[in-house]
DNA sequence: AGGTTCGCTCAACGCCTGTAGAGTCAGTCG
DNA sequence: CGACTGACTCTACAGGCGTTGAGCGAACCT
């Protein structure tokens, strides 16, 4: 469990470990209190290292957050609706540290915010070339906006529906819907059993 | 349309005009950057006053963000969707700037988190009270959720499909996926009270 | 008209922030 | 073993912050 007990020997490795332990401390306040109210001395305290080493290693503040903001975005273009389940977690997990820490600060700092653009605008292009019919894009669109607004209402405003949520549930209710807009079925007055849970849909 | 350009007699109504203009310009503020990254002096410089003075209107700093991030919040009971998609906009117009403000700060200022929890658990209670079977919490908190997550792509991260969206695609795709979560069509019988006391869910 | 009120500005405070540069001491190496 | 390197800490600074209290002048009251 402890990886920070056993301690390297080298001089370089033992750098290379604190330069880590700051990265992480740097996510958890990031991700728990944003960019603005994250202060180094905070970041330095929990990695316990002096607040100027912080900056020796990343430069300067928003270099750290840059990187411990950082999503790894891989593109698999096929199984569309599950990479953006797990991506934008709507699972039971805990959100990976670097998403915390993008998501918690999109709305008020303006680098986070353009990466969102950015990493968004890429997973609707994504989803609507794999679907079909008209409004694709605002198919796909409205998809992706209800995951990520389903993982901000879980992760970060602990909405109680969601937080006591099963797997079971999610297979229930919260998929099928999900996978509904991007069906073509949603342009009919209303599509009958799609989304009534009487009967769920047997794997 | 120069609202600004007259100005009062009375000294009395001088106070609460430049009280109210100082309340434009800290709603214009705190949505646009959040709590944090707005400065007292920024509100001042745009409400065209000395800093001080805003002190002196508004107690502090956090006590004018609580007044000018304060929703309205009606609670009609029925016409839960409408009055969802009118509260959380996912229509063509600009949000309110009181919830523009709210909104903004709800990721990283604990007060707006709060608030946003106590609105949007009102709500979901509201919507689930409003549908019936099983899952109606989850099912509620779904359609919150996605309404929350559409406003904040669609108003804050300007997600190109959804900033290009007219009436007609709202009304053809959008709200009737919003309404498949809610189960029943939303125009049916609302006070289900009578008849449905409780339900022992289905498996 | 003259004294009082009070909405507003001015100047300044103490605090906390991100960051720079000098100093320290253990690890490394010939 | 002695000199050096470099990872780290210490001290400090400049700037920006929220907030305060004194002072000014126009509006108000009698």
């Amino acid at each position: 469990m402890d990886a920070d007990a056993t301690e390297p020997r080298t001089r370089a490795a033992r750098r290379a470990a604190t330069a880590q332990r700051i990265l992480k401390a740097a996510q958890f306040e990031f991700g728990e209190r944003g960019l603005d109210a994250t202060t180094v001395r905070a970041i330095a305290t929990r990695a316990r290292v002096d607040p100027s080493l912080v900056i020796q290693h990343y430069g300067s503040k928003n270099d750290l957050f840059a990187i411990a903001a950082q999503l790894h975005r891989e593109s698999t273009d096929e199984d569309v609706i599950e990479h953006l389940l797990d991506v934008l977690d709507v699972r039971l997990n805990e959100l990976p540290p670097e998403t915390r820490a993008l998501v918690r600060s999109m709305l008020t700092a303006p680098e986070a915010t353009l990466a969102m653009q950015e990493f968004l605008n890429e997973r609707v292009k994504g989803l609507s070339r794999a679907i079909e019919g008209v409004d694709a894009d605002l198919r796909a669109a409205l998809t992706v906006s209800s995951v990520l607004g389903l993982t901000i209402a879980r992760h970060f405003l602990g909405l109680h529906a969601l937080t006591e949520i099963s797997e079971e549930q999610i297979a229930r209710t919260v998929r099928p819907w999900l996978t509904a807009a991007l069906g073509e079925d949603t342009t009919a007055p209303r599509s009958a059993d799609s989304a009534r849970p009487e009967q769920p849909p047997t794997p």
